[in-house]
RNA sequence: GGGCUCAUAGCUCAGUUGGUUAGAGCGUUGCGUUGACAUCGCAAAGGUCUGAGGUUCAAGUCCUCAUGGGCCCACCA
């Protein structure tokens, strides 16, 4: 059978043939069992336009791990896959591929193209899904969920009815962003402001009655000034004191305008006089509330001017802004243009420059649903991983603004409410009907012609009840009150606003409880310069072309090794290698001991069977190691160190297990307790490596002798430190220290065929047994500390020096090469080092200030250390002179 | 402007509550390897831990300031 293995792995062929068994073997599907105690994720629910990136492969490799591993430690989990409906995104994608047809979204109108976009998720939308299995996540795919499936919408419409019912719901107009290319409101968070040069541009309006006179305003976006109608001053502003009240005849326009006085005013920046634009400017919205200005809107949805800007009407904002401009200069009205860096909101789908634009828009009032949600963070009911999030979440939710959730699109959930015909038309606030269904008839005039909102809810406003809505709430689910509250949260910073804040807000509203325990906010995936990958940078390394050319578990360790406690991530693809070879290392060794291993020898529960024969110290030290491992690996995994736990378990498993134990057992490896302790080690190891390298640990797995049922259902290993005694270890651990000692003379260290360990000492040919004395009285003296017997030979005729430590047997052949000058240099630099390190130790352990104050522990610690150091000092001058 | 974060080997980064000689991977150089593995092994070179102060018996680690990156929020007429 294990000739069967080849030299190499091949992640291909495994993969997904252990996938595939998994997924017929419903190894990924959760019950609701009463004995054991839930564990679940919501998975952060993909774009059904999402293809897989760097950002999604970490995220769902890190849920992976926790899922595989605590339902290796005996939890019922639970993660719940979906993906969102993602409005805009997929109505751009869906209009793009429109327009290759040669038609709009207006052609087709709205029924018929939201069965196109329906059409298009059938056939694109499980892209994602499909990735996300060839990353080896184990979601549970039987309750796959969709944030428009009709459950679902039912929650969305729900919430919305509940909170307009509580007053929490209200429609204003009010200056939003917005995007004249997908037309639609945009919130603060989906406008996120870049730098951009651009100008300041200084215009002259002349006073009204004394045209000679003017006021020079400075804008950046001239073109908005068809719908000014004022400007105000500061009214401390000694230039202007004497115009505050008087009127200006707007250029171009001819209208009237007065000049206001206002302390908003910044009087240093451009002329200290500012045009007011209500309709188009956030600030100018807030001046022209409070001085009852009126609002003129100038700009049609599309970024046209609309009639109101007369002779510009029809013309683009930025071919508005020329014109506007050019008859301005031949007005004289135009005093002078500087350069002006300005900071304009983008969309982030499509990045044109969004519009502040008034508009009615229908909003959330979130300060009262803030509160519950603040509380649970402070008082830690909610944990952040790292802490530090918890700062940006308390920050940004105490200075939270009122949320705006509609959208002018087709693709979403439409805003359950109507608008009666009759008694809207007559006044604004009349005829509003918020309804979970469609109502038959006005309840007041009894009309039938109820017109539905066109607008569509915010996608947040649907996945901000993830964590319930996928239970089938408001429904009272059994898997609800099971799997709900949910465990872990594990997401990128970006959406720690759009989502994390308002699932935590939703959840203490309509469930009145927390989402989620604990928040693991990993880093964001950049490039090898920092910046963030994305396709327009063109500097994405796409996760599957990774796992096409060095396999899924490779992409996994090596994307988790280099994530520490959530800093970002900066990748290169040479950073893989590490991981396809560790992959083969684990390969490898596992092959060594599969040809080694006679089947019929490993059965032996291991505490039975050391508690007849004592295991070998190389045997003992190997469990040791391993248990050590396993103990760390679990810690770090709890507090979400995932870099930490792999980088111990690379460490233990390359560097302790292949590079030390696997070498020194070749000549015993017959032995039965080292087949016994050989077997047992690695297929522990192969367990506790599993969570983050699922498809090689199965197939390795699947080929020990004995192995029943998948990787996935055996039990994460418990500590059995009975097995192990301290004192063992430190045995084992001086035995290594004299090997290393001799290894830092550059001596070389191999098994010969009849179990002995030779070692090529690296010393001068001509040495003296003298000058020898103080090395061997030094393993001597090591060797007496921690009781280990040893038997030792000189052989003067053959220059060589063996001892027997124990178990382990030491020949040392005294000749070798070595630059014996530079040795004794560097023996030296270490030694004068140390004994500066002494000197403070002795300087520390007479200061009563640290014997007094410190605990006994400590103290004693301390003491120990000294003694070491200054043995390793005689040691080092044994070394010293021996080199002499 | 407010907040966060980072600065450690040529490169990318670890370094737990201060406490032995500051580590890893990659890269470089040398040596080695015919049966687990060249996707390997052994070693070497390479560090005033950004700078300046401070606390302490003891600082890469804590505090203050400075310098230089990155991120988020707010504002930008």
């Amino acid at each position: 059978m294990a000739d069967e293995l080849p030299k190499q792995y091949n992640p291909k062929e495994t993969e997904s043939k252990w996938y595939e068994i998994w997924e017929k073997n419903n190894l990924f599907s959760a019950r609701i069992s009463p004995d054991k105690i839930p564990y679940s994720i919501v998975i952060p629910p993909p774009n059904v336009t999402g293809i897989l990136h760097m950002g999604h492969a970490l995220n769902n490799s890190i849920q992976d791990i926790l899922i595989r591993y605590k339902r290796m430690k005996g939890f019922q989990t639970l993660w719940m896959p979906g993906t969102d409906h993602a409005g805009i995104a997929t109505q751009n994608v869906v209009e793009k591929a429109l327009a290759k047809e040669g038609c709009k979204r207006q052609d087709l109108g709205r029924d018929r193209f939201i069965a196109r976009v329906w059409e298009w998720r059938e056939q694109y939308g499980s892209t994602i899904i499909h990735q996300l299995k060839k990353l080896g996540c184990s979601c549970d795919w039987s309750r796959l969920r969709f944030t428009m499936d009709k459950d679902y919408s039912r929650a969305v419409v729900e919430v919305f009815v509940r909170l307009y019912e509580k007053k929490l719901i209200y429609r204003g107009s009010y200056i939003i962003n917005w995007c004249p290319r997908c037309q639609t409101a945009l919130s603060d968070e989906e406008a996120a402001h870049a730098e951009l040069q651009g100008h300041l541009y200084y215009l002259k309006y002349p006073l009204k009655d004394k045209p000679s006179e003017f006021i020079t305003v400075a804008t950046t976006r001239p073109e908005t000034m068809l719908g000014d109608t004022a400007v105000a001053v500061n009214p401390k502003d000694k230039r202007y004191k004497k115009y505050i009240g008087k009127v200006l005849a707007l250029p171009l326009v001819g209208r009237q305008i007065k000049i206001i006085a206002d302390p908003l005013v910044d009087m240093q920046f451009g002329t200290g006089a500012v045009k007011v634009t209500p309709a188009h400017d956030p600030n100018d919205y807030a001046l022209g509330k409070k001085h009852g200005l009126e609002f003129i809107n100038v700009m049609a949805p599309d970024g046209k001017m609309n009639a109101l800007a007369q002779k510009y009407a029809g013309l683009d904002r930025f071919r508005a802004r020329e014109a506007v401009l050019e008859d301005l200069k031949s007005l004289g009205c135009l005093e002078k243009i500087t350069p002006h860096t300005i900071s304009a909101g983008h969309c982030y789908r499509c990045h044109t420059i969004v519009e502040p634009y008034l508009s009615k828009q229908w909003f959330v009032k979130t300060k009262p649903l803030a509160k519950p949600a603040i509380e649970a963070v402070k008082k830690g009911k909610i944990k952040f991983y790292p802490d530090r999030w918890a700062k940006v979440y308390l920050n940004w939710m105490e200075n939270i603004q009122d949320w705006c959730i509609s959208r002018q699109i087709w693709w979403g959930h439409r805003i359950p409410v109507y608008y009666c015909k009759n008694c809207n038309s007559l006044n604004e606030k009349d005829g509003i009907i918020v309804s979970r269904t469609k109502p038959l008839e006005c309840p007041k005039c009894k009309s039938t012609e109820l017109i539905q909102d066109q607008d569509v809810l915010d996608t947040w406003f649907s996945s901000w009840l993830w964590p319930f809505a996928t239970f089938y709430w408001p429904d009272d689910s059994a898997d609800l009150k099971y799997f709900y509250p949910t465990s872990t949260l594990v997401t990128a910073p970006e959406i720690i606003f759009f989502w994390v804040a308002r699932m935590i807000m939703a959840g203490f509203e309509f469930k009145k409880q927390l989402p989620f325990k604990d928040v693991y906010i990993h880093g964001t995936v950049r490039d090898v310069e920092g910046k963030k990958m994305s396709k327009s940078l063109g500097n994405v390394i796409d996760p599957l072309e990774i796992i096409a050319e060095y396999g899924t578990d490779a992409l996994r360790f090596s994307l988790i090794s280099i994530t520490s406690a959530g800093q970002d991530v900066f990748l290169s693809k040479e950073r893989f290698e590490q991981g396809r070879n560790f992959a083969n290392k684990i390969w490898n060794a596992s092959r060594f001991v599969l040809i080694n291993l006679k089947p019929e020898e490993v059965n032996a529960d291991l505490c039975v069977f050391f508690k007849n024969q004592k295991p070998d110290i190389a045997n003992r030290w190997i469990l040791s190691r391993f248990y050590s491992t396993l103990g760390k690996v679990e810690k770090d995994l709890n507090s979400y160190k995932f870099n930490e736990a792999l980088n111990s378990l690379y460490s233990f498993f390359w560097h302790e297990f292949c590079d030390w134990y696997l070498e020194l057992i070749k000549p015993q490896i017959a032995q039965k307790q080292t087949q016994v302790v050989m077997y047992k080690v690695l297929e522990k190891t192969l367990r506790i490596i599993h969570p983050f390298m699922p498809f090689i640990t199965e197939e390795i797995w699947q080929r020990l002798p004995g192995a029943k049922d998948s990787i996935m259902q055996q039990k994460w290993p418990h500590q059995q430190l009975e097995l192990i005694s301290p004192k063992a270890e430190a045995q084992m651990q001086a035995a290594f220290d004299i090997i290393n000692t001799i290894r830092n003379m550059r001596a070389e260290l191999e098994v010969n065929p009849s179990g002995f360990i030779d070692i090529k000492l690296a010393i001068p040919d001509k040495v003296s047994e003298k000058s020898m004395q103080p090395l061997f009285d030094y393993i001597r003296n090591l060797a007496r500390i921690n009781n280990l017997s040893i038997v030792e030979k000189y052989i003067p005729q053959n220059n060589q020096y063996t001892a027997v430590l124990k178990d382990m047997h030491i020949i040392m052949p005294l000749s070798g090469l070595i630059d014996a000058a530079q040795q004794l240099k560097k023996t030296q630099s270490k030694i004068d080092k140390l004994q500066s390190e002494v000197r403070n130790k002795e300087l520390m352990l007479a200061n009563k200030n640290f014997t007094g104050r410190a605990p006994k522990e400590i103290v004693d610690a301390e003491k120990t250390k000294l003694t070491d150091m200054q043995t390793q000092i005689i040691k080092l001058e044994a070394i010293k002179n021996g080199l002499r």
